[in-house]
DNA sequence: TTTTGTGAAACGCTTCACAGCG
DNA sequence: CGCTGTGAAGCGTTTCACAAAA
């Protein structure tokens, strides 16, 4: 009932994919659903997933379950998908155009608002409906925008300098691409995508034959 | 000593950024380092660093700390970089072309073999060099390379799907760009990259004022 | 000295099991 | 009945602290 009490890291994780799952059920005009089902469908116990919700108030219906619709807008809140989510991407290399053109930034739900390079050869030129700018255009943009993301697909040795320079405009979450570790003020939330890192634990999982063959989600 | 027992979850995950560390180093010449700085540089503590390590056998000196090239070596081995993975890539849209161009791909410790798509005006087109085939040529792509690795690039809806014909082509370890989870034979090793995930859990952290800023790792 | 490797303690998360509510 | 919410037990990982080695 205290919504103040800390939420455990794993529980914060698995929200979004509780989430996920609920907003499907609702599309698909389902009205209730039990931890148990819930959670199978995402590969955890029933007692996990009502820890986990439980941690927010007191969602579910004894002998019931839990009401799509109302966990649906519940969690919605909660994981603050009531809003559009702008955010500022640096970096119109490979990356940076591929997640230019991908769909799901031109959503409702988050949107890539303003591009920066640091090549002059690359500032001015359009990729995906937006033009790039100039690095030192990274504040104005944030500001102009009202941005509370930056996205990082920059050369690793350039990743940290960004970061400074998306922290100084104010962004409060940083989506980062690069194999680097960011140091940051505590208040900017970082989430680390380092697909090459991902590639190098499977050569090791493969070659040394490690067990568990999943990872943790 | 035994070689042979369970090494944790984390442990595992962290031995790859290890690796990067000492390689660094061992480029740069160093000749040794102690558990405390080899703990800084990654966030991690002296304790945590000798425990990890300790797995493996016994690579430390008292009063000294680790040989770099030595350990260099061992990790080397350890995490089977002592030779080239190649990789079969499905999905020529954005992320795809993204990672063709990305020259991490084409190291000689990671390689893009083959690129496979399922829509017929991108077959015989060619990208990064290398020309994209029907999705029926998937097993016979795997056994010309050798490849032990796929890669899954594709819409969301199709995933699980060319997951099962990279497990029946062969392939010892999936890297998953979609978003869904995928069902697979236990002796396939999975990494996901969801970046949408991400993305989402930066959202719920701003919103929430989560504690902790950074993540695993 | 310095620093490793390692039992033991501390911690955090998951699972269990059940009282209580619908 | 069925199912939730939750204290308590169980389990895996991290941190502590120190004997032993150089």
């Amino acid at each position: 009932m205290d919504e103040k009490s800390r939420i455990p890291r794993p529980t914060a994780k698995r929200l979004t994919l509780y989430f996920r799952q609920i907003r499907t059920l609702a599309a698909a005009g389902r009205k209730t659903i039990n931890s148990r089902q819930l959670g199978a469908a995402l590969g955890l116990t029933g007692a996990q997933v009502r820890k986990d919700l439980a941690c927010f108030g007191q969602f579910g219906h004894p002998g019931v379950g839990y009401q799509i619709p109302s966990l649906h807008e519940q969690l919605r809140q909660l994981l603050g998908r009531d809003r559009t989510w702008n955010a500022v991407l640096v970096g119109a290399g490979n990356i940076g155009r591929a997640l230019l053109s991908y769909d799901r930034f031109s959503s409702e739900d988050f949107r890539i608002v303003a591009v920066c390079d640091a090549d002059p050869s690359l500032v001015g030129s359009e990729w995906g409906g937006r033009e790039v700018l100039a690095m030192d255009r990274i504040e104005s943009a944030v500001h102009e925008h009202d941005a509370k993301l930056g996205i990082i697909a920059v050369p690793d040795h350039a990743a940290q300098q960004v970061a400074d320079l998306l922290v100084e405009a104010g962004i409060e979450g940083i989506l980062n691409f690069s194999p680097r570790r960011l140091d940051v003020d505590e208040t900017v939330s970082i989430s680390s995508v380092d697909f090459t890192r991902s590639l190098e634990q499977l050569a090791f999982q493969i070659s040394f034959g490690v067990s568990g063959t999943e990872e943790d989600e």
